[in-house]
RNA sequence: GCGAGAGUGGCGGAAUUGGCAGACGCACUGGACUUAGGAUCCAGCGGGAUAACCGUAGGGGUUCGAAUCCCCUCUCUCGCACCA
């Protein structure tokens, strides 16, 4: 009998059916059902689920491949696995969908769930379906109205009138970080304006200290992700410091971080929307130039009022006040780049050290004193090119000169403290979280107003506040649900009389804050959060997803994740234990979009190819923080890969299924032994990818080279039976090890291999160190650095032995010929550099 | 401007406690099988007069030895950007 040929004609690759037995095998044996087991070690992987807008693109099956990868590992690996999916299902979309399509957006929502489901079921994903959850649905929605009532009760939500970003296209209100920085909508990139409203938001500046110590407790997050919410929430340690009103026993806070610097205040700048502005030029001359100063910089888009190159501009307010330092009178301007919302809205203007306030005093001819001396120069304010922003020794600051600027800063701050004008202060970027939106795809805010009570929670009792479904959505006139006075009409909780409903909607951003907790207990019905299931599952272990939400959904999750400890639903201060943040999806080396025309649809990939040949180019093509580019070619390449191996195991399958694995039981020569090692550095190589670094790249790789050393071995070994169970070893550990990536092929090539129990139900296989050893070793011998000839080496020779093997190469000898040997370096079993 | 990351064959990418550059795949070339091959198998594949030698964006340095460490320059990607 030979290994090599079989007549026979081989079944053919049949990826579709095979797709669809393993998908309904799954299902009908609940292989992926998770379930509480205190007896076993849990492991939570979860992908960022989805908004159900039509189509899964390619950018989720990549997510979710590498997610499903991650949960089928340690599924094998014996962990206990929670691995679930839902829908980010409120949003504008919808309502988009139902403005120009006339169709109502729960229907459209719910179409695009049904649809998308099954998508992601055509991919083999092993999900807890029984745990799918979503945000749109009541029964989940109803426990975010409970936090927001939780929440109101303890001072973490209020409504305040104020200036927010306002989106023209969306009609509807943005939190700070959903504007971009060039001031666009993140969703829809149009130019975000400003309006006054009245507005609900989170509190989520009482948790900044702690959102930013706990970026350097979060090892298994990228760094650079940290960095940017390090960033975003922007501490700086500074100074406030007081400036008294001229005639007047009011004053003026400002914050600043070069507090050494306030010898050269020679004005403030406050911003246009600051109170004092309006005040204090009242009854003054410069009243009318003020008024519309503060006019125009309001109908400012937020895009170029935030722009360095926004030309500098500002207005004197017609009033005085002293610098607490050196006791002089300084004039008060609104300034355009002075923001309200950062700082005390105010700032004193040192023109000599600060490039804005040089500008800024340029143009309107307000003195330059310096203050600042750099080593070994002298700066003239008459001959100033620019501000001198560094550090250097004090000048013109009375008792402070001479000394350096850093430590004048301690004492300036000591002695504005001393005489009760101001002190250290720290000061943040990060503020309160805009939750209302004026749309109505979104969770109704649980509210009621009385004109007696006033602001009035919906009680526990009346939750949820369901969102009526009857509602014509029209994208005009503000909150849709304004016109539905079935819903707006309601009786007061407190005294009964007449009252009427909030009508705006929660950011969905609320609802993805806490899905990752539900899905611990989907069905809990009593509380939000049942106790003993969320203690067994949380926090999540692995979280995957796209690094655009980096500062968006993490950081409100974060806070959200403090919240719901501080309110007593779960005890972890951070929900993510890991995170790893995946590439995108390209075509042609540019982001798929429709208007480019590069969008490669899943649904044909699928058809044409099969879901494993997808999953394992997504995962073969570049490892999993790199963008990923898609070629038809390489697709081509990793089906090519499956075929190869489907038609390997047919072929070996009748020679080997009457022998066992080999089992280590016999001495193996040559070839065979070669074999085994190479199966035992493959399940080494295939392990430490998957669990050390997630390059699945490399994996595939290498089990590529497995399945070539396989065919070679098939060509050069006898049909023995010692031969077959080392060729049998071999082929069950391509297929097991393959098994997370591409799981329909390799559970129906392991029930040919007379399997009685799937293979997400094996155990992972295990290395044998001995088996890795190599019995020869190649040794590379270079003069001065430069590869000159290989040995083969036996693996215990010692260094010594190595050397004069080295040394005595012919070609070594003739090439170094009589040149003065100068010094050897070994390195263990590698390497011999003689230098000559 | 500041911060982070990256730059390796025709392409995607391997190799990171400094030790054989180019694993694996794609594309390409030649061959086998074949009525046929866009299937499959075998072989080749950084450049080069196939010899020296040169090659990891460019230049310098450390070292017996550098894709890897250090310095400078360039390019690209991402984030932040009037935050006082």
């Amino acid at each position: 009998m030979s290994v090599t040929t079989d007549h026979a004609m081989p079944t053919k690759y049949d990826f579709k059916m095979i797709e669809r037995k393993w998908q309904s095998f799954w299902e009908k044996n609940g292989v992926f059902r998770a379930k509480e087991d205190p007896s076993r070690a849990k492991y939570y992987v979860l992908e960022m689920f989805p908004y159900p807008s039509g189509k899964i693109h390619m950018g989720h099956v990549r997510n979710y491949t590498i997610g499903d990868v991650v949960a089928r590992y340690k599924m094998m690996r014996g962990y206990n696995v929670l691995h679930p999916m839902g829908w980010d299902a409120f949003g504008m979309p919808a309502e988009n969908a139902a403005i120009s399509g006339g169709i109502h957006p729960a229907k459209w929502t719910m179409d695009n769930i049904n649809y998308m489901r099954n998508q992601l079921k055509a991919m083999g994903f092993s999900y807890d379906w029984e745990r799918e959850i979503s945000t749109c649905d009541p029964s989940y929605y109803k426990w975010e109205q409970l936090f927001f009532i939780k929440m109101f009760e303890k001072g973490l939500v209020y409504k305040k009138k104020g200036t927010v970003n306002w989106c023209e296209s969306c009609e509807t209100v943005l939190a700070n970080e959903q504007v971009s920085a060039s001031g666009r909508c993140w969703r829809c990139e149009s130019l975000v304006t400003q309006r006054e409203l009245d507005q609900w938001f989170f509190k989520i500046t009482d948790y900044t200290e702690e959102l930013l110590e706990y970026c350097d407790k979060l090892p298994g997050w990228p760094e650079r992700v940290l960095v940017m919410q390090r960033n975003w929430i922007g501490r700086s340690e500074g100074c406030e410091i007081h400036f008294p009103l001229e005639n007047s026993d009011t004053y003026i806070k400002v914050f600043t971080t070069r507090q050494d610097t306030v010898f050269g205040a020679t004005f403030l700048s406050l911003a246009p929307e600051h109170p004092f502005v309006l005040e204090l030029s009242k009854g003054t001359p410069q009243e009318s130039e003020v008024r519309e100063f503060i006019e125009k910089v309001k109908r400012e888009e937020v895009a170029r009022r935030a722009n360095q190159c926004t030309e500098k501009e500002g207005v004197f307010i017609g009033a005085y006040c002293i610098n607490p330092l050196t006791n002089k009178r300084i004039p008060i301007y609104a300034a355009n780049f002075v923001l309200m919302e950062y700082g005390t809205g105010a700032i004193m203007a040192v023109p000599a050290h600060d490039q804005r306030d040089f500008e800024f005093a340029k143009k309107y001819n307000i003195p330059i004193q310096v203050v600042v001396q750099p080593p070994g120069k002298t700066l003239n304010p008459d001959t100033m090119e620019g501000a001198y922003v560094d550090e250097g020794i004090l000048i013109n600051s009375g008792q402070f000169s001479g000394m350096e600027s850093v430590k004048a800063r301690e004492a300036i701050a000591e002695k504005l403290k001393s005489i009760n004008m101001g002190g250290k202060e720290v000061g943040y970027k990060l503020r309160d979280w805009g939750i209302s939106r004026q749309r109505y795809w979104g969770v109704p805010i649980p509210i009621v107003y009385c004109d007696k009570c006033g602001t009035v929670p919906v009680p526990l009792n009346d939750l949820p506040v369901l969102l009526p479904m009857d509602v014509e959505v029209t994208g005009f006139g503000g909150s849709p649900l304004a016109n539905v006075p079935d819903f707006v009409n309601t009786t007061c909780p407190n005294c009964k009389s007449a009252a009427k409903r909030e009508v705006e909607t929660m950011d969905t951003f609320v609802d993805s804050s806490w899905y990752f907790a539900r899905y611990t207990c989907p069905d809990s019905d009593k509380v939000p959060l049942d106790e003993d299931k969320i203690a067994y599952w949380m926090p999540v272990d692995q979280y995957i997803g796209g690094i655009e939400h980096a500062i968006l959904h993490l950081l409100y999750a974060r806070f959200f994740t403090k919240v719901l400890r501080d309110l007593g639903w779960m005890k972890w201060d951070e929900p993510f234990t890991n995170l790893l943040t995946q590439g995108m999806v390209l075509k042609d080396g540019a982001k798929m979009s429709k208007s480019k025309g590069n969008v490669v649809d899943p649904d044909e990939m699928i058809a044409k190819y099969g879901a494993d040949t997808v999953r394992v180019f997504c995962l073969f093509a570049s490892p999993p923080e790199r963008d990923l580019d898609w070629t038809d070619a390489g697709v081509e390449g990793s089906h090519r890969f499956l075929n190869r191996v489907w038609r390997l195991v047919m072929d070996a399958s009748t020679h080997i299924s009457h022998v066992k694995s080999y089992a280590g039981d016999s001495l193996l020569e040559g070839p065979l032994r070669s074999l085994h090692r190479k199966t035992h550095q493959t399940i080494k190589k295939v392990t430490e990818d998957i669990e050390e670094r997630f390059h699945f790249n490399t994996a595939v790789a290498s089990l590529m080279e497995l399945l070539n050393d396989i065919h070679t071995f098939r060509t050069e070994a006898k049909g023995d039976t010692l031969s077959l169970s080392v060729l049998r070893e071999a082929i069950e550990n391509l297929v097991i090890l393959l098994s997370p990536m591409a799981p329909h092929i390799c559970e129906e090539l392991w029930e040919r291999l007379g399997h009685k129990e799937c293979i997400i139900r094996s155990p992972w296989p295990e290395f044998d160190e001995e088996a890795i050893k190599e019995e020869t070793k190649v040794v590379v011998i270079q003069i001065n650095g430069k590869v000159r000839a290989k040995i083969s080496v036996n693996a215990h020779a010692d260094d010594e032995e190595i050397k004069d093997k080295a040394l005595s190469f012919e070609r070594i000898k003739s090439l170094i010929q009589d040149k003065p040997i100068k010094k050897v370096f070994v390195v263990q079993k590698k390497l011999v550099n003689i230098v000559v």
